[in-house]
DNA sequence: TTCTTCATCTCGAAA
DNA sequence: TTTCGAGGTGAAGAA
């Protein structure tokens, strides 16, 4: 990296002017860098919801993507944002930095006023670095493929993500007696909703079998909530309780 | 504001070494400032699943409530995190500035280990204002309290919340001829999940009432896709159009 | 605590 | 582009 690379990659202005604040996030959008903006600001959405935000101090954060991220100091989530594929755009309105980021497909935009700058800085970014994680549903399946047992002694997984009328199911197999079974693969505890889920693919698969057979239907997760075993008996389904881990 | 808390507000270091980097991590959350660092780093992850994720430069954010974000310089969701509730420690381990991170229930941790750190900075902040945002399910329930007829000419609301066996009933009433109507709400296009949600309640509340007389289920929502179109006609359930905001 | 559902969910894959 | 389900989902409210 040379010395310019090296001086290039963080920019920072500490309590610039409106204007030098203003210039400071349109070279940096130009460059492709990543802004932050801190300071007193107000937030206006308008889009799928609406919502406004009162003064306060927030931390600001413009991607080159087109995300924009608004921070309070508390909560993992952002008090207010928008996606990636947003345009950026940062004025001068009446004697306040205004930053705003439209989209469409939907209609969205974010204004944060900011009456005070305390801070804005250019980050210069490079990550080829892609993340890996374990732990999940993907690892159940492959655990469940390669200890087909693990679902019941003699069951025979046929296919994964089949396709049915109603989605695409986890595991496709059938049993030692050759009935069809229908597979549904959740990596933490389960409540009602992946019932549903399940009966929704059985429903499914025997209707697209005819009903020739009856279908089987079983759960295979950590765990169950109480709500969720009983509408598993009134739906006449199974559950197996497994992790991606192994336990 | 004083000169003093002036000064205070903002506090920035530009590559600083790592025990400068520490030592501003460390003050920071004694005063429960909000702090950023901004350099080349890895990240490791252990909890719920585990991830690791390569070098590369990203932006930490470690909030006072014990929220991590580490964000790369794509994407409207952080690479990694922690919850807030976590314990903070930065320290020097093998020549580099290491921001830990834990939690218990569930047990988890996350580990950033910086090779360089270009930016570290600490944010006093203050915000007293809440966040109001409309167009939510609640708007959309009260505008079929304040006009039930939009549901169908006829329906009468009776309770909201109504408890079931399968969970909570969004608006419970009853239509002209005095049938039991159970009411789904959805702010946005509902997809096959919300059929069976609203069928579970349909159930519950037949058994309740044990089936002395036909419960109806009526889907309120902006739009319906084709599947969930076609399951509400599998269980003869019915769909209302209508948005939070009146269209 | 655990459970259940909402969310401007986001994200990715597939049709 | 829309649909559908996964997610270390997070967050809120109730039991």
């Amino acid at each position: 990296m040379t010395a310019s690379d090296q001086r290039r990659r963080v920019e920072t202005e500490l309590r610039p002017g409106h204007d030098a604040a203003r210039e400071v996030v349109a070279t940096a959008r130009e460059r492709g860098d990543l802004v932050t903006v801190f300071g007193r600001c107000t937030v206006e959405y308008e889009g799928r919801a609406s919502s406004y935000l009162g003064p306060g101090d927030r931390h600001v954060m413009l991607k080159p993507d087109g995300t924009v991220l608004v921070h309070t100091d508390e909560g993992q989530q952002p008090v207010n944002w928008q996606p990636p594929g947003c345009t950026h755009d940062a004025t001068l309105a009446n004697g306040q930095l205004e930053v705003r980021s439209e989209r469409t497909t939907p209609e969205e935009s974010i204004v944060v006023s900011f009456e005070r700058v305390q801070q804005v800085s250019a980050f210069a970014m490079e990550d080829s670095s892609e993340l890996s994680v374990s732990g999940t549903e993907a690892d159940l399946k492959q655990r469940i493929l390669d200890e087909p047992d693990l679902v019941e002694p003699g069951f025979t997984p046929l296919a994964t993500e089949r396709q049915t009328p109603a989605g695409a199911v986890d595991v496709y197999g059938e049993d030692a007696e050759g009935r069809v079974v229908v597979v549904e693969l959740k990596r933490r505890r389960v409540g009602p909703d992946a019932v549903g889920q399940l009966d929704r693919y059985v429903q499914a698969v025997e209707r697209d079998l005819h009903a020739e057979s009856e279908v089987r239907g079983v759960l295979v997760a950590p765990s169950v909530t109480d709500r969720a075993r009983t509408l598993l008996g009134e739906k006449g389904h199974g559950f197996v309780a497994a992790t991606p881990d192994g336990e």
